[in-house]
RNA sequence: GGGGACUUAGCUCAGCGGUAGAGCGUUCGGUUCACAUCCGAAAGGCCACAGGUUCAAACCCUGUAGUCCCCA
């Protein structure tokens, strides 16, 4: 697509206009294959897969962010020449999904249920078949440089047969079981989710006292309600056998429920068998005696806070402090469970808080956490109240089974207070767990789900961190990360949903036998009945955490796997570090038996102007796809990696995007300028190039100078996982040194038909090597201005040739820093802006010609430099004397304003027009900066312990800067002493 | 309750041992033959506070205060 040369500047439009380029230059990496990845054995190698969107999702910021770091680093690594992998793809998001489809079920006034999970199914293949690649299509405006012919999905058949292979080894190994525990259900998703998937937050609501009446003691329960009460006990709990899988069981006691501590089960619980006879005695008993009885029917009372009174339905003890004296000696006697009559044990146990409520606390062992420790290592029962959905169960007692929870609280509050068991109620804060999907208000309870086992596989996870094979940058994560990790949990992953992996477990219509297999079993292996398979699907996470070696093939030994994983990199935001970077590595650790990347880079979050999160619900989101529509690409990449550290959050604003869209356009214009001045020359061949030394102008070897220092600092950011310095280092070069400076100094030696052809290449190298320095970052205009340059005489393998994207990156060694030049420069441009300065002050218009005086060091330089002086101080004439003149008094110019410079003094004559007080006045305060300025270096220098303990460099950088520094006060002040006498 | 981050120019943020930086904004001046999506100039900072380490601290250490995040 390299166009002809004749076409030049000529066919580049005036104004950079993303959209006429952007889309095509895409098209033809697809076509010409440029993005893809092959297997070359032996040749080095940089590989790493994209962290995969929702496939129901659109892009959002935080994609935009996360793609055009990936693509950075894939497209600088691909340019060094190494055989480059971005594997991309979707994830297929349980979840979302099934709010996608059902609520599309629920217009047309259908549900899932009605439809049955076949159709549902197809359904949603349907809908993943015409939305699915929404999202991916929107990486591809970003500019995404993905091997698209090796895009996966978790849900397509090479993934899903990695995670049947994966269930079924865990299975095998022990580290993958099913048990009764206590899970977080979530009436919003009507599925049970993980601990990571609950957030707590500190929420107002209520604090209420309740009295409950104490009896005298188990004698007194064991009144006519008794036997009929232990009757009733032995039978409950069991019935959920035989109940649909979505219904959660509602278990009465841990041990007829068959609540186990199964492996890795919680910490502390004792076995149900050693329970048996000292939990005898904490059992309840149903009592239909005290049902709905009064409070004035009874004397003594124990009071109890709590701040879910409908859970009290469920409640099966109250518990104390051990240490608390106030209530020592109710411990070991009952209480009655106001409206229900349950006779119910007090307890006691260290993890009560004294502080909290009044000190009793009452326990509701299937429906919080903490009480359903309590209650196993007590031998509670267990009773279930809330059932799926959010709804109160039948064990919650006739008046209340059916009722919402939030229905039934008010209920319970209403007869409590009939009855006269409310003491109070205060206003009160607390954490409650919400939803991370959807924000419902989670409802902990006892339910029969799979899990994994952490603590086995945590341990590999762990100590691959520890060793430094898996790096963490910044490295603060890796604290975050080793917390998690030693205090990782089990992990429920089952699902109540129908999208996604189903369990490959298998149950037995006759016996308990549960068969866990890679194939559907035709019948029970152990009695030969008919089998059904679990109707639940795995946590979509559970497939994620595969990701790395899933979409290579694995369980296959392939030439994928064996080339490119372990992969090099994984990016990803610090909000999911827990629920899939840790994921990863611990399952890569069990399969791969190595970690899945080597270093994970951890951004931020992309917050609104105001600091503000995005969200739906604040309607405060910036859609990237609007952006790049009104900016370009190019300059939504820049605007999100420019002035950024790695890790921490960002702001979003037009204004950053517009800055980059501005140097778009600086660097467009440049181009312009570059290629309207290489009209018919021709770039030479490596070997007829000048030699960076034998350049005849101090200006060329300048920029020269300054290139190689920015190629040194943008690959060592970029080696140190530092994007947003890389960009800025880049920013600074173009705007500030080459198109200010340079390309200025450029337009004198152009027009000298000596220097024109050194300037001519020197242009030419620069741009093309500034295009290739900032292709990474801003893909599409780089390759499209690339395009444009002219190619030197066709040589093999020469990089200008080819496409940008596949050129070469420019890396330190060939370019060397030339001191010479960058002071000598650097004295010339201190000389410009001094003039420049001085102008400004008395208001000269900027262009209007002004003669100017340089008292010069050395005037053959400054002689060299006088054109560029000229042309960039608007001076004319300008006149140089030498300092070592005899007669250089006489010449020197009276009423003039001053400045000074490294090796030369410079002299604005503008007689007549001057006000000597002002210049005088103007001049002091410069002498009081210098003079401040020395006071501290001479403080540095005379102290010896400086002189001995500073490195050499240091010492000497003062020294020099000292002499400069009093070169320059001794003019001022003789200048000052001229001024003075002219005043008389 | 435990852990972490942040506090630098009016705003948004870099810098994290050797002369305080950028972008935006502000003020002044500019139709200079690449660019007004621009050019030139300027103003603006006890680098939160208090100690300590060091020849040298915005940067390292210890406290304090405020803001935010994560985990329980």
């Amino acid at each position: 697509m390299a166009r002809d040369q004749e076409q030049g500047a000529k066919s580049l439009p005036k104004a950079y206009e993303p959209k006429s380029f952007e889309n095509k230059w895409y098209e033809y990496w697809m076509e010409n294959d440029l993005f893809k990845a092959y297997v070359v054995p032996g040749k080095p190698r940089f590989s790493i897969v994209i962290p995969p969107p929702n496939v129901t999702g659109a892009l959002h910021m935080g994609h935009a962010l996360d793609t055009t770091l990936q693509d950075i680093f894939v497209r600088y690594n691909r340019m060094r020449g190494l055989e480059t992998l971005w594997l991309p793809g979707t994830d297929h998001a349980s979840i979302a999904t099934h709010a996608r489809i059902e609520e599309m079920l629920a217009e047309e006034g259908t549900s899932r249920w009605e439809l049955g999970r076949e159709k549902f199914l197809e359904r949603a293949w349907e809908w993943k078949q015409k939305y699915g690649h929404i999202i991916t299509d929107q990486l591809k405006t970003l500019g995404a440089s993905c091997d698209w012919s090796r895009e996966r999905f978790t849900m397509d058949e090479v993934c899903s047969r990695a995670v049947t292979e994966v269930f079924v080894r865990l299975y095998e190994k022990g580290l993958i079981y099913r048990g009764k525990y206590m899970v977080n259900f979530c009436p919003g998703c009507r599925t049970v989710i993980s601990d990571i998937e609950v957030n707590h937050e500190d929420t107002d609501g209520h604090l209420y006292y309740i009295k409950y009446p104490l009896l005298e003691g188990l004698g007194e329960a064991l009144g006519e309600g008794l036997d009929e009460a232990l009757g009733e006990g032995q039978g409950e709990g069991l019935g959920e056998e035989g109940l649909p899988k979505d219904i959660p069981a509602t278990p009465s006691t841990a041990r007829d429920a068959g609540i186990s501590e199964g492996p890795g089960g919680t910490k502390g619980a004792s076995t149900a068998d050693s329970n048996e006879e000292a939990g005898r005695s904490l059992r309840s008993y149903e009592s239909e005696a005290h049902a709905g009885t009064p409070a004035d029917s009874y004397t003594e009372f124990i009071t109890v806070a709590t701040t879910r009174p409908e859970t009290m339905l469920g409640d099966t003890a109250i518990a104390v402090n051990p240490e608390d004296p106030r209530y020592g000696h109710l411990v070991g006697r009952y209480a009655v469970l106001p409206l229900v009559g349950r006779i119910i044990p007090i307890i006691a146990d260290q993890h009560v808080d004294p502080e909290f409520g009044t000190g009793a606390v009452k326990i509701t062992p299937a429906h919080d956490p903490n009480d359903f420790e309590m209650g196993l290592t007590h031998g509670l029962d267990f009773v279930s109240v809330i059932g799926i959905e959010g709804n109160m169960t039948e064990e919650a007692g006739k008046k209340y089974a059916g009722l919402e929870r939030y229905q039934c609280r008010e209920q319970v509050l209403a007869d409590l207070k009939q009855l006269g068991y409310l003491a109070k109620t205060e206003e009160h804060r607390h954490s409650v767990g919400h939803c991370d999907r959807c924000y419902s208000t989670v409802e902990p309870l006892i339910s029969e789900q799979w899990f994994v086992k952490m603590k086995p596989l945590a341990e590999p996870a762990l100590e691959v961190v520890r060793q430094g094979e898996v790096s963490f940058v910044p490295e603060r994560f890796t604290k975050i990360y080793e917390h998690w990790m030693e205090n990782i949990r089990d992990w429920c992953i089952s699902r109540q949903l129908w999208w996604g992996h189903r369990i490959p477990a298998w149950y037995c219509d006759d016996c308990s036998e549960i068969t866990v297999a890679r194939t559907a079993p035709e019948k029970c292996p152990k009695c030969g009945s008919t089998v059904r398979q679990d109707g639940d699907v795995l946590d979509t996470w559970f497939s994620s955490a595969l990701w790395p070696f899933s979409t290579m093939g694995w369980p296959d030994d392939t030439e994928d796997l064996r080339y490119f994983f372990p992969t090099d990199i994984l990016i990803t935001g610090y909000d999911i570090i827990f629920f899939w970077v840790a994921r990863m590595i611990f399952s890569s650790m069990e399969f791969m038996k190595q970690p899945p990347f080597h270093h994970v880079l951890i951004h931020g979050l992309v917050r609104d102007a105001l600091g503000r999160k995005m969200s739906k619900t604040l309607g405060n989101g910036i859609d990237p796809l609007e952006v790049i529509d009104k900016y370009g690409a190019d300059a939504l990449r820049i605007s999100l990696v420019s002035g950024v550290a790695m890790g921490s959050d960002m702001r979003f604003y037009d204004e950053k995007v517009e800055g980059a869209r501005n140097f778009c356009n600086k660097l467009w214009n440049a181009t312009r300028y570059c290629l309207s001045n290489l009209e018919g020359w021709t770039p030479p061949t490596p070997d007829t190039e000048p030699r960076q030394g034998e350049l005849s102008t101090m200006a060329a070897r300048w920029i020269l100078s300054r290139l190689a220092r920015t190629i040194e600092a943008v690959n060592e950011a970029l080696n140190r996982f530092e994007p947003g310095e890389a960009i800025d280092t880049i920013i600074d070069f173009v705007w500030d040194q080459f198109c200010d400076w340079y390309i200025e100094f450029s337009k004198e030696s152009l027009a000298n038909p000596e220097t024109r052809k050194e300037t001519q290449f020197v242009l030419w190298q620069v741009l093309k090597q500034s295009l290739a320095l900032l292709h990474p970052f801003a893909p599409f205009i780089t390759e499209e201005l690339w395009s444009y340059l002219p190619k030197p005489a066709q040589t093999e393998g020469q990089p200008e040739h080819r496409p940008l994207i596949v050129s070469e990156y420019p890396v330190p060694g060939k370019l060397s820093i030339d001191a010479e030049a960058e002071e000598l420069i650097g004295n010339l441009i201190d000389v410009i802006k001094g003039i420049r300065n001085m102008r400004a002050e008395v208001n000269i218009p900027t262009g209007k010609k002004e003669k100017a005086v340089i008292l010069a060091e050395k005037p053959e330089l400054w002689e060299r430099f006088a054109p560029y002086i000229k042309r960039l101080a608007w001076t004319e004439p300008l006149e140089i004397l030498d300092q070592g003149d005899p007669d250089v008094e006489a010449k020197r110019p009276r009423q003039a304003l001053t400045s000074v410079a490294t090796g030369a003094e410079v002299f604005l004559p503008l007689e007549g027009v001057i006000d000597i007080d002002k210049e005088i006045a103007r001049l002091e305060k410069t002498i009081a900066e210098l003079r401040e300025d020395l006071d501290k270096t001479a403080k540095r220098l005379s102290d010896k312990e400086f002189l001995s303990k500073a490195p050499e460099q240091v010492v000497d950088n003062h020294r020099k800067r000292h002499e400069d520094n009093q070169e320059k006060l001794q003019a001022l002040i003789n200048r000052v002493e001229m001024l003075a006498k002219i005043k008389g």
